[in-house]
DNA sequence: CGTGGCTCCTGGCGGC
DNA sequence: TGCCGCCAGGAGCCAC
């Protein structure tokens, strides 16, 4: 689930305690989280060398080595960082730690092993690799976002997952960004106005600028956000319509059928006023 | 170019 | 109480 707000707050963790510390030792718990490097090749790049700067791109973050070397960290669905003291119990599920001179401990968490690690020469060159589109919240601008959805005809909700042509939207964000544009999951790239284009532009900046205002705290989400009640008994939080569920290129894809509708009318009746919440 | 289906992966949950 | 089977979903891959 980790998308860009978490990746941001999981950059923001290691940016806090992690930077400027000699790592002495690497431990590789999982080697089937390596996603471009030997186990060998990893503790050689890391070893004696320390994290400079941390960046971000899409669900990606990049620590950068003091040797110009980038380790990108990707979350997968489980993904975490956790930062200790070697004295204390080491995090479960830790995938890959380092350890510092200092008798700190960065530990690469992850209980499903979807997540990996990367080495790469720079974040600029793992871009490129990965054929990754723009982040979806630094440096997209209206006309970019326009003329890349422009020659897609693809369902929406597919579109705006597809890390090639926007870096950082999830199924999560996807849904909250489609119910807040009041756009139906299953509509296509090619059926969407320009008004519509706007809307979605916003709301893209609106909802992951938020989500990493709030720390991804969904604790700290606004009372009127649809992923806070996402799911098969969740409400509309503005009509209070039972959400409904549709897969989307194998997605779960929560709407509201009143607020998002396929068609150029609504298929349903407004909801009761009646309607208990 | 697009889509659906499968794969990886395992904790958690519903059903019996 | 226990176990089976399914679900969650990020991303890569393949067939069509």
């Amino acid at each position: 689930m980790p998308e860009l707000p978490e990746a941001e707050s999981f950059r923001r963790y290691l940016d806090s305690n992690s930077i400027k510390r000699r790592i002495e030792a690497v431990e590789v718990h999982d080697e089937r989280v390596l996603g471009n490097a030997s186990k060998e090749k990893m503790i050689y790049a890391l070893k004696g060398h320390q994290i400079d700067h941390t960046v971000r791109h899409g669900k990606y973050v990049g620590a950068e080595l003091d040797s110009s070397q980038v380790l990108v960290l990707h979350f997968g669905m489980t993904g975490s960082v956790k930062f200790f003291n070697k004295n204390d119990t080491p995090p479960r599920f830790a995938t890959m730690q380092l350890n510092f001179e200092d008798g700190h401990c960065l530990a690469f968490t992850c209980i499903r092993i979807l997540c990996r690690v990367f080495l790469s020469e720079s974040m600029k060159e793992f871009i490129e690799w990965k054929k990754l589109g723009p982040d979806a919240l630094d440096g997209l601008s209206m006309d970019l976002f326009k003329e890349l959805i422009s020659r897609r005809t693809g369902r929406i909700k597919a579109v705006l997952m597809d890390q090639h042509f926007l870096a950082g939207i999830g199924n999560i964000y996807a849904d909250e960004i489609l119910f807040r544009s009041g756009i139906h999951p299953m509509r296509t790239a090619d059926s969407i106005s320009e008004g519509e284009i706007a809307s979605l532009f916003n709301n893209i900046g609106d909802v992951l600028g938020k989500a990493v205002d709030e720390g991804a705290d969904w604790e700290r989400f606004p009372d009127d956000y649809l992923l806070t009640v996402r799911g098969p008994m969740g409400r509309c939080p503005s009509c209070g319509t039972r959400l409904e569920m549709v897969r989307v290129s194998g997605r779960s894809s929560y709407y509201c059928p009143y607020h998002q509708f396929l068609g150029r009318v609504h298929s349903i009746d407004p909801p009761s006023h009646r309607m208990i919440f």
